[in-house]
DNA sequence: TTCACTTTCACTGTTTACCGTGATAAAAAC
DNA sequence: GTTTTTATCACGGTAAACAGTGAAAGTGAA
């Protein structure tokens, strides 16, 4: 019995890569490959009762990312697993690929029989995390404890986003249809969680955080 | 006669995908793959009249950066071509591609088909550069015009610079020994000169140009 | 089902930023 | 040697940011 998998990588020529890496494998079986996270989401309403046991994707994908695809996926159907190809290690991608339950990380840089041995693993119903990642992770836990308890909430990060792009308050009031009342008391609240001053220090903190484009 | 070809890529199941895909092709031979530029360069010393067409390399790599690999494969031999195959496309790579002589430039989304196109046209005498970087090229040359001729004189710097440190108008007028009007003046046209809306902008503007950290 | 957090809004001040308009002396460019 | 740019300062008005305080409804987790 082969394993149904499915690859998902904005990178056509990766995508080529793993494909003939994986067809040499004559226990798996490429179901669909795809461009970005979209095709699968669409392709899963389409067939809800075709069984795919794996899915191999990136995480920065246009349209639906790598985390939301596997979100997605596994609201409909928990048994799907998931592995992460990317060639990104920040610790906060890697918190969050864990905090989402993700089934496993492999880098791009990492060796065919790597690649193979994570399938495998997950597969066989266990996680698979490349031992790089697990010394990035742990490394981060222990220096975040001291600075990195501030987290913003949803709303505060919309109102950041704004005040960054140069927005007044008013106008931000008025794209997020809330009282221009209720942006400054977020600003407020943002000037005293950030430990800044004013709209500048808002704005690097913005950036700082890749909420806009610089 | 078969065309004999290097790839250089430090991610490994790219390098696999690379290989897949110019195996099928039967006037191809693959006489070296690397993890990084290093290994080309010694290669290239200890055997410097093998035969060598085409060089297919990433841009970020250890050690030798595959720019820096281009430069000095074609010290010792001119008629070595380079094809670059990256995922970046910020207009100032672009640039220094260009710059540097590379022969082609293929992103690492492009289609198989694109790939092959690329490595005729190069092999065949011409230069390739996909169309996307083209345009990027060439927008980032025509809108460089128009911001770049934006000159701030010394004390310009110097206020903006405290601006997006945080400091208020009286502050920074402190610092520098001026009245506080001066500094209004000065941030005023710098506003104006920036084309930005308020603090927001000065400080994006601050830290794009480097005159702060992030 | 509490309890904490989030989201939303309101009022009242004070301070600062923003805008227009303009002036003067010195330095730099033409 | 005149013109342009730079550096400096001034005033008055409007709009916005900043600061303190408080409060109510909803979410969500312990």
């Amino acid at each position: 019995m082969k394993y149904n998998l499915i690859i998902v990588d904005d990178h056509k020529m990766f995508l080529d890569g793993l494909l003939s890496i994986l067809n040499t494998e004559s226990n798996y079986h490429i179901v669909l490959t795809a461009k970005d996270g979209e095709h699968i989401v669409k392709y899963q309403e389409i067939n809800p009762n075709e069984k795919i046991d794996l899915v191999i994707t990136d995480i920065s994908m246009p349209k639906v990312d790598g985390i939301t695809l596997n979100k997605i996926l596994k609201e409909k159907n928990p048994s799907i697993k998931t592995l992460v190809v990317s060639m990104h290690n920040d610790p906060q991608m890697i918190d969050n690929l864990i905090e989402h339950d993700v089934d496993g990380y492999v880098p791009k840089n990492a060796e065919k029989q790597e690649l193979l041995l994570a399938i495998e693993t997950i597969l066989g119903g266990k996680k698979y995390f490349s031992r790089d990642i697990k010394d990035i992770y742990l490394e981060n836990k222990f220096s975040k404890k001291k600075e990195n308890t501030i987290k913003l909430t949803k709303r505060e990060i919309d109102v950041i986003t704004l005040i960054a792009q140069e927005f007044t308050t008013q106008e931000i009031a008025d794209q997020l249809f809330l009282s221009k009342h209720t942006i400054e008391s977020y600003r407020k609240n943002l000037i005293a969680k950030l430990s800044v001053r004013n709209l500048a220090g808002l704005t690097k903190y913005a950036l700082k955080m890749g909420y806009i484009d610089a």
